[in-house]
DNA sequence: CGAAAATGGAACATGGATGTTCCAATGTGG
DNA sequence: CCACATTGGAACATCCATGTTCCATTTTCG
């Protein structure tokens, strides 16, 4: 991060990574409602004429592939927040849940965008993904978490409790926090050792 | 389904039901893979000719409204054979997990492809919906089911574990009974009376 | 202020999916 | 075997998203 000004070819204005942002943000919305929608859909909301959206991501698979990368660098911000190596697993594993939550929008592309997972550096398993696995196991050698699952299947749990509490916030109206202390509850449950 | 030959104008010929559930069927397998498929893809899919595809579904939106009655038609098949009043609500809840992972894709075009939750009749509660809240609040006035959570919430934790089940089997290449033992599992977990 | 940067919008070319029509060929059932 | 149902494929018109080019205008910044 601490170099992005030579990150791409000459330095990037402030302007102009003002309207790279405002795009990126306004895909997301946008693209995790709808996942057909148009780039001219997306310069709309983004309160930008769909001509500086090809001058900022030529291709739409250009834009895919930002998003992509957006979405991996605040995902991997929200993992060290959550501090997975300090305290029981199943304290970590809240924590984490609840970072992951407030990625709201951003992370559900992850789901609902299947080129997501091919294309924008998702072919192998992130960073994240490792770092999960490896509390769950640790849960799990701690006899805190349950042993008789396995490890990867426990992850898969936890995005879909995740995924399944965002739509209760989303698309049922359901309060943020109301959402976000059920799915705590059931993960709990659910990866607690038998 | 017992009056199926006075369904459309005049009876279907066996010939062409044949062809017309060829197409379904194709329909389900490509759809559930990408959501974008063309008319075509499924056509070939079918092994038939894209004409024959306008010929039993004139536009894009009466094929899936059929996929959607089919599904839900099968849906309600499901649950039925699940016989959810019998016995305890936590084995019920079971039946009903096995015989919905038996539905395999076609129960995940109800996730992937939004359309279908507004189009196709599904745009107020489904019948199996209400059946299996119904079941969870059963099991909550019984004691045998977690009454610290939403039924509905619980609604959603059993269908997201068994999109995840599903997509372990499907992009993970796990083997189904690995799959859905697992899935079988946790639900049991996250339901338990606490 | 004034030059360079950044933008919006019109206009155009292109490709792909869609839906329609027509006809020859094949299959089906009486 | 023959009439009829069913099909495949070519050809066509249409629509829409995409991507590109060009230019006038506005914004930013030194």
């Amino acid at each position: 991060m601490e170099h992005d000004h030579i990150a791409t070819a000459a330095t990037e204005t402030a302007t102009r990574a003002r309207t790279r942002r405002a795009i990126l943000d306004a895909a997301v919305t946008v693209l995790s409602a709808n996942h057909a929608a148009s780039l001219a859909d997306v310069a709309e909301a983004a309160g930008v004429g769909r001509t500086t959206v090809h001058r900022y991501f030529a291709e739409r698979s250009d834009l895919v592939a930002a998003l992509g990368a957006d979405v991996r660098e605040r995902l991997q911000e929200a993992t060290a927040r959550a501090r997975v190596d300090e305290g029981p697993a199943p304290e970590a594993l809240e924590r984490l849940c609840l970072e992951y939550f407030e990625l709201g929008d951003r992370l559900m592309l992850l789901f609902d965008v299947p080129q997501f997972l091919s294309w924008a550096g998702f072919e192998e398993e992130t960073d994240s993904d490792r770092v999960l696995v490896r509390l769950i196991e640790r849960g799990q050698a701690e006899g805190t978490v349950d042993a008789g699952a396995d490890a990867e299947w426990l992850q898969n749990v936890l995005w879909s409790l995740l995924y399944a509490a965002w739509m209760q916030a989303r698309d049922y109206g359901a309060p943020r926090h109301t959402a976000i202390s059920s799915c705590l509850h059931t993960v709990r449950k659910a990866m607690a050792a038998s």
